[in-house]
DNA sequence: ATTTGACTATTATTGTTTTTCAGTACAAAG
DNA sequence: CTTTGTACTGAAAAACAATAATAGTCAAAT
């Protein structure tokens, strides 16, 4: 078995216990037997469980970046339908990435300070996203903003954070996902 | 000392101490004590702990509703100019309600069903006080909605909802507080 | 270079004892 | 009618100690 092998057979195992348990409730040594690896093993790829940890976060979040980068770059989607599309494609996404959530539910959202360069790095990649969107609506003129584009691009994520925690903590994802839509029709109708 | 006076000082000493300890740290004994009354007239006045902490709750429940009514019977002010002031209004007197964001805190949520009550309560409260605000604006032809005038005041409702967690619990008042007046006027502009 | 499993020091869990606390009872007094 | 103080109970929580689980190491094997 090749050394990348082991190493994802680790990082896969460790991405389905985390998320399932959460990284308190998830043993070492039960990645280790569930994988079939030597705890050793474990040590030898990873420094540190936190490290393992980590690492399946990141996966996480280059797979959220990759569907969210999908649509921006989507040139059959208009400026619009991309905004509205990115707000339904992150929410939907957001829902699966089960570790990347973990430590927000768990109270303790600084237990690892790890998360909030991960946090603030995301934050940094989703302003310029929604930029570039807001930018290529105003240059097609399919939007007239008057708003600085940067305000407006914070004003989004704040609306789209702020339905996080009702939509995953809270669980009304079906309760809420109806009116995403409309929601987004609103707000973009404010920069015609 | 008249009767009311002392039921006045129990809960006001009450309110102060579920404020700052939470339901659980805070000992009927200890009540008693600050508010220098006997314990014995702590439930001569109330049932129970949980009916004082029901009655806390529900006071500060008509200090929120007394404040938005305000803004909502605010003749000098415009329909947009209400959604404004009641979205800051919100937030503001939000940040003030300690006992009622104790029990969203403290993770169980649903640890006494009368907060589920008076939560439920107050959604179909301020829906109402919306859907008036957006009437009186269509009415007076400010607003021109295309939506449901009942759809859009729950989409109101879902994103100040949503900022009431980044606000409170994730304390980024000071640091999101700028943008809401933006963010309002995009929502407004979408609905003229 | 990788993998292994026994080994240790630390942390978490469990079970037990002690203390705290909600709620009651009541006699006395304003 | 309202308030007080004291004493009480049963149940829940805090403190503590014994036990088990687990993060991380290492020498030997592949």
């Amino acid at each position: 078995m090749k050394i990348n092998e082991t190493r994802e057979k680790i990082l896969s195992v460790a991405d389905r216990l985390f998320g399932r348990f959460g990284f308190q409730k998830t043993s070492m040594d039960e990645i280790a037997k569930i994988a079939r690896k030597a705890k050793g093993s474990l040590y030898y790829h990873f420094p540190s469980k936190e490290d393992l940890f980590r690492e399946v976060v990141q996966n996480e979040m280059v797979e959220i970046k990759s569907k969210l980068s999908a649509v921006v770059s989507n040139s059959e989607l208009s400026a619009e339908g991309k905004l509205k599309k990115y707000m339904l494609t992150r929410l939907e996404v957001m829902q699966y990435v089960t570790n990347y959530h973990e430590t927000i539910q768990s109270g303790e959202i600084d237990h690892f300070e790890f998360m909030g360069d991960i946090r603030s790095g995301f934050d940094v990649w989703e302003k310029q996203r929604l930029i570039s969107i807001i930018n290529e609506g105003v240059e097609r003129e399919e939007f007239h903003i008057e708003l600085n584009t940067e305000v407006l691009s914070e004003m989004f994520i704040m609306i789209m954070k702020g339905l996080e925690i009702p939509f995953f903590i809270q669980g009304k994802y079906r309760e809420y996902l109806p009116h995403i839509d409309g929601m987004a029709n609103i707000i973009i109708k404010g920069m015609k």
